[in-house]
RNA sequence: GGCCCCGUCGUCUAGUCUGGCCUAGGACACAGGCUUUUCAAGCCUGGUACACGGGUUCGAAUCCCGUCGGGGCUGCCA
């Protein structure tokens, strides 16, 4: 903990994504998390790619991962950009430990492995996949768990026939333990990894193998990441200690689970961190969400922004059992979100959401309609489904006018006295608060339900919405009498 | 199978380190009610949890052991 503290004046993590699906839940959460302890401790964030996968990796990928943590607000001070200039993507990159993809890496990686491989610390092997998957199913068929044999361990120069396959670590047969941040410490048995394979040449680094001299090259303090992670951190220690490297400290983050406790990036959850921009979501909201899904604060409260989260975070309280994605507290938390906002600032939030109808309403309007309509909402893409009636009425059934026990007929009278007093209502009286009064004799003549159901009707076209009266305010006097007009010839046609 | 991690309401969690204030708190969801012109929202009320079994102790959700359960990893993927 000492070191912890005497290093967190240059604290400098980083998120490493492999661009070889969408960016989702899991990978903003860790991202998230790297962030929040960078900025807490004054620290650098940084953004490498791992895309030693050539196969799999494609850009499009990488673009959509630095497209959502723009969104999300975590910015980086070091690693791969891309920017929307004239409808084109320009990558670029910015900090003096790069490249930060690691594809462009290689020599890099090619200079480590060589000192491993002068050092005596690692070997080529020479056994083919099919040696190799002999190996593992006899290993298997015994009962035993399958372990490279160490086959070409000793080997002096390359047998009869055969060409170097891969790179392998000289594993020590070592019990080791490392302090987890988040758990404690965490001891693992060397003996049962065999000899690793780092490499499938100088040129061609694994995984394993990349991080640790990357971490190393990139001065990276702390590792956090998730706790599928748990298992490649012993072979990683080993690996920096062979290189006589400084260990970062780890910090293994609980899985998010889907609804059946199954690592959620395995089950349906590929779903990208986009698609929830796209439906709405606020990127407060969404930050708040992950945030919670295994951290929480000292006390109770629950809605904080990102910069609230900033001073709040704290790693120490970070769970270690795994936290289910619940959709139904994320809704709940972006209609927090977005109570918080101000009425302009949601009407920037809502443009993408705005319809063509709303598009071309006059912003005045469209604020008095998200003043109507905000508390109602969950989403932004809830708006244009709660407010469209607002733009344009739709189309309903005469019979939805009816009240509870009302004839047809007696409806149509009521909405033509409606139409008489507002008609001699001035057109400065349409608001929510001078309304009331226009109707308040009917309503005592008939009953609340009978004149305002009707009007409700009348005005939205269904048989859910805001307050009438308030409706009759948003849409003003010329509106509000076409709108009763018609449906008073409505009832004229049923009739 | 092996290795590792984890285990408080349906879900996210507070409390666990530093036993007693916990007849276990909050939130989401759910149920009922209030309000009420609808649907929401809001307000009030309610139910549901310390996985199990042993210890240790005057006292355990909290400490120890075991069991069970869940998950992750087990690749020339990351």
């Amino acid at each position: 903990m000492v070191a912890t503290k005497a290093k967190s004046a240059s604290v400098r993590v980083r998120f490493p994504p492999s661009p070889t699906g969408h960016f989702h839940v899991g990978g903003a959460r860790t991202a998230l998390f790297n962030w929040l302890y960078a900025r807490q401790h004054g620290g650098k964030f940084i953004l490498r790619i791992e895309d030693t996968d050539a196969e799999r990796s494609d850009q499009k990928y990488e673009i959509e991962l630095v497209e959502a943590l723009k969104w999300l607000g975590l910015d980086w001070d070091e690693g791969v950009d891309w920017q929307l200039v004239n409808h084109e993507w320009q990558g670029s990159s910015r900090g003096e430990h790069g490249p930060y993809r690691q594809s462009e890496r290689a020599p890099v990686y090619k200079r480590y492995l060589e000192k491993l491989l002068h050092d005596g610390k690692a070997y080529y092997c020479h056994c083919t996949k099919e040696d190799l998957e002999a190996e593992r199913q006899a290993q298997l068929a015994e009962g035993m768990p399958p372990k490279y044999s160490g086959h070409c361990r000793n080997l002096t120069e390359s047998p009869r026939g055969k060409k170097p396959e891969l790179i392998r670590f000289k594993t020590p047969e070592a019990r080791m333990e490392f302090k987890d941040l988040i758990r404690g410490t965490v001891s693992f048995d060397a003996s049962l990894f065999g000899d690793l394979v780092i490499a499938r040449s100088v040129e061609s680094p694994l995984y394993n193998f990349a991080v640790v001299v990357d971490d190393y090259e990139m001065k990276i303090t702390h590792v956090i990441r998730g706790e599928d992670h748990l298992p490649n951190t012993p072979k990683q220690i080993l690996f920096a200690r062979a290189l006589g490297f400084p260990e970062p400290l780890y910090g293994h983050l609980p899985l998010i689970l889907a609804s059946d406790r199954s690592k959620l990036s395995k089950r349906f959850a590929e779903v990208s961190m986009l698609k929830y921009r796209d439906e709405g979501y606020l990127p407060e909201a969404m930050a708040n969400f992950l945030a919670f899904l295994g951290w929480h604060p000292k006390d109770d409260r629950e809605v904080f922004s990102l910069e609230e989260l900033k001073g709040e975070f704290d790693l120490k309280r970070v769970q270690k059992a795994g936290a289910v994605f619940n959709q139904e507290k994320l809704d709940w938390l972006n209609a927090q979100h977005m109570r918080r906002l101000s009425i302009d600032e949601l009407l920037n939030r809502l443009q993408p959401f705005l319809g063509e109808k709303g598009i071309a309403a006059p912003k005045s309007f469209v604020r008095k309609v998200i003043a109507a309509e905000r508390e109602r909402m969950k989403t932004l893409g809830d708006f244009l489904k709660l407010a469209g009636f607002f733009f344009e009425l739709p189309d309903y059934d005469a019979a939805l006018l009816v009240w509870k026990g009302n004839s047809m007929a007696r409806i149509k009278e009521v909405l033509e006295k409606i139409l008489a007093r507002l008609e001699k209502s001035r057109a400065s009286d349409f608001s929510r608060e001078k309304l009331p009064g226009a109707v308040a004799e009917l309503i005592k003549e008939y009953d609340r339900g009978a004149v305002l159901w009707p009007l409700r009707v009348a005005l939205s076209g269904q048989s859910a919405s805001p307050d009438p009266l308030a409706i009759a305010g948003v849409l003003g006097k010329e509106e509000t009498l076409r709108r009763v007009t018609a449906a008073i010839n409505k009832i004229g046609l049923a009739l």
